[in-house]
DNA sequence: TAGATTGTTAATCGATTAACAATC
DNA sequence: TAGATTGTTAATCGATTAACAATC
């Protein structure tokens, strides 16, 4: 294994049945238990793979009857960690990044994003606050914060740099947007993201 | 296979390869040849897993020399499909769905995004149109224009009934930001993404 | 009991890696 | 020729699926 980030399939789909859970939980709140094989059926999913993931993340369901509704979420929910929230900075807060910013859904799946850094910070209206860059405030905020994910948007000409600054401060879960492929030691965790790939997938990957 | 969309992993290492094929011709002019070997180091891949993705891709490289920089990059951008551009429209232009409106990369990889729709369309600037939502708007819009990409950026309550107007629209590729698995025809590609998803894989799946 | 559903073991499939041959 | 590099074949690994047994 050459790269750092996890490639388990499980955890792309157990968010899948979390949502899911979630919203049978709202619109039938008469339902108490649900079947593998409804869900796999909705969710356009194997009902054996559903049965296996439920089986590793949430024990055992009852023949005939199904999965506990609220057993599953909250096993899930404690799979993913969901409830240990984490704190983030934004690390250029362009486009992308204020987006990120007031993106509120994060938080359940553990990403409380409380501040922005960026070179310009003037003008801006967030619902959190940004802060002018430079290298002492954001080591000062990450120690007085308890920081511990830092979310990269800057441009990649800068990407290395403020990459080795945030490793040298301690971070250890990087969240990259930037096309860089971050050269980090082995025990930091860089999850690269980029939508730009995800449009190539879409458009070249099929048909 | 009970889910559209492409698996096929080499899809998310093309995207890769081309940026930094990009990168090494801007930042080091003289280098008309790149080996294998320095492109599975520096990216973090294994020299084997690139070089039968090239050969995929791009034919065949010289032993001893490596690979023709600029005929590498024609080469991905023909098999990724980067110079077939095709138009989308973003349906929900929140936080999200006007940071991709914005984001003129997406370009590069072959999807120009011309406009936006949303309920609330006053007030807003943007660098491209955005029109009050209405079902006739919509679909005189993506007549006249040729569009043959929507985004979704919905919130999910609506996502399934927009969902059943563009495709009774013709459309036959929507990129999902909804946490909705969309139910569509068979002929429909739908492409799921998940920022909040991403989130968990990250923080769950390692360590 | 019969039937719906869960749970497990074995088979398949695809992607990655290792070993090595071919080329300039 | 020697060495760097490409290209291919076989082995491994992991994820998915199929078949079936167990349970209520």
């Amino acid at each position: 294994m050459l790269q750092n980030a996890t490639k388990k399939s499980i955890y792309k789909r157990l968010p899948i049945y979390l949502d899911y859970c979630k919203t049978i939980l709202e619109t039938e709140p008469e339902t108490k238990y649900i079947s593998s094989t409804r869900m796999a059926e909705e969710l356009f999913l194997g009902e054996v793979q559903v049965r296996k993931d439920l089986s590793k993340t949430c024990g055992s369901g009852k023949p005939k009857i199904g999965y506990s509704l609220k057993y599953l979420i909250q096993s899930i929910e404690e799979y993913l960690k969901c409830k240990d929230i984490r704190k983030a900075v934004i690390i250029g807060v362009g486009k992308l990044g204020s987006a990120i910013l007031g993106f509120d859904e994060l938080k359940k799946y553990g990403l409380d994003v409380i501040a922005g850094f960026d070179t310009n910070a003037e003008n801006k209206k967030y619902n959190k606050p940004v802060y002018t860059y430079s290298q002492e405030k954001i080591k000062t905020y990450i120690e007085d914060n308890n920081v511990d994910v830092v979310i990269m948007c800057v441009p990649k000409k800068v990407a290395q740099d403020v990459c080795n600054l945030i490793v040298s401060l301690g971070i250890k879960i990087i969240w990259n947007f930037t096309p860089i492929r971050l050269k980090v030691p082995s025990d930091v965790i860089v999850q690269n993201e980029n939508l730009a790939y995800s449009v190539s997938i879409m458009l070249a990957g099929n048909n």
